[in-house]
Formats: C-alpha cells, sequence, structure tokens
DNA sequence: TTGATATACCTTGCGGTTCAAGGTATATTC
DNA sequence: GAATATACCTTGAACCGCAAGGTATATCAA
C-alpha cells in the first residue's frame, strides 16, 4: 500500500541536500537525519532516496566526495563545488517563484 | 531538449485546479488561462497536462461535469464534490507542511 | 474565398524521480 | 550471542508532468 508518489516531493530532495551541504560537509547517513531536523520534522527522506540523488549530483559535477575512515567505518563526506552551488542558487528561485504562485492563488478571495 | 520534470510541480496541477474549481465552475480551456492569472504568471499549465488531470479527477470521483453548448462550441464545465472538497483539503495540509519545512530549512543560518 | 488565429476538446510517449524493500558489513550495547 | 546502531548501497515499480501532435468549429482580415 503507502501511497507513493507523495505530492510536491519532486526536486525537494536535491535542493534540501545542496542547502545542507552549502554550510557544512556531511555524509550520507548523516544527511538524512539532519534532513528531518533542519526541517523541524516535516520532511523525512530514506536512504534510498539520498545515496541515488548524492551519486547523480556527484556525477554532473554539484558534488565532490571524499572518504574518511571514522571508528572502523568509512565515511563519504559530499559539499558542494562552484557548479553545486550555481545549481542550488537555480533551484532556490525556483522554488520561491513556484511557491509564491501557489500562496497567491491559494490566499485568492474566499469567494466570488 | 527542454529538461523535463520542472522541479516542485508534482502535485502541484490537481491542487491548482481544486483550488479554482472550489471558487467557481469552469471549463478546460478557461482553466489553463486561469491558472496563469491566479498564480501571478508565476505558473503556466498546458492542456496536455490540465485534461487529463481533470479527467483523472472526475473517475475518481473528485469532480462532477456537464456539457454546455456556447455559440456552437461544446464546452465541459467541472466542478468539486464532496470528496474533491475533501481532497482538496488533504492537498491543502500536505502543501503547508512541505512548505513549512523548506522555509525552515532554507532560512536556517547562513553560516556555522 | 481563403487563410490565419482563437476557441475547445483530446491522446500518446518520453523521461525523470521518489519510494519501499532489501542487501552487506562493522561496532556497540545488553 | 543477540539485538541495535552505524554506514554504505541497489533494484523495481509507480507515477506524473510535459511537449508534441491531432480534430473541429468560429471569427476576422486580406
Amino acid at each position: 500500500m503507502a501511497q507513493s508518489n507523495p505530492p510536491f516531493m519532486s526536486g525537494v530532495p536535491e535542493l534540501l541536500l545542496l542547502r545542507l551541504l552549502d554550510q557544512s560537509e556531511m555524509y550520507g547517513y548523516e544527511l538524512v537525519r539532519s534532513i528531518r531536523k533542519a526541517t523541524g520534522e516535516a520532511i523525512s527522506l530514506g536512504e534510498g532516496v539520498i545515496y541515488p540523488v548524492l551519486h547523480s549530483l556527484e556525477r554532473n559535477g554539484s558534488l565532490k566526495s571524499r572518504r574518511k575512515a571514522v571508528a572502523g567505518r568509512t565515511r563519504v563526506y559530499y559539499s558542494l563545488t562552484g557548479k553545486g552551488r550555481q545549481r542550488l542558487q537555480k533551484l532556490h528561485s525556483d522554488w520561491q517563484r513556484i511557491q509564491g504562485g501557489i500562496s497567491t492563488a491559494l490566499e485568492a478571495p474566499i469567494h466570488a
């Protein structure tokens, strides 16, 4: 069951990842928890979302990574490249536009 | 080209259609223009988006329609059912949640 | 009268993306 | 020695927005 394709989520994982990684270097598992916290528990993304997006962002040059061994485990830390910062700005302004448009439509007069 | 899967649009057509039709009965072609206007030109949806969504909303009982002949042409007017109003409320609150979560994340401290 | 533009409906196919579920392996705690 | 937490990962399905293309009538201009 578990209704798939929840509304309003397209592009959101990418925006949030870029935003958080713009503030500090982080690894995947950490990002899963950070996103919950940073959105005030409003949005929760599983690892099945996070990892593929991280990989595709690295592939297209928006992120770079470095491996770091910590207490016997390996972490892969990601950070933004110049291209990633540009991508973040673009997504940010896209978001503002859409969000503003929807607000306008929702706030319209209660009745004709 | 024309990058497909534009970010932040999933669920948006459905929300906007339900919102506008909650205010007044309208037909498809009219909705295309109304959406542009209601969102302050921020969002523009083509007929290839509108009609399929109208049909699927009618199929699942959120909308009802009636045909009306006007100046030799036929218009199909849509309006909300009770189920449609419930659906609108649900989508509206989903939107508020996501929108709020993203705002919180974006407004976070500029730097550590 | 013929051609372009606006109105009004519609479908098909592509492509991208989120998500649940499942999989591996090590460290820690009970 | 068993469960839990950490940390990485992939696969497959489902969904859905969009561009492009298709039909037909009314209107207006040349």
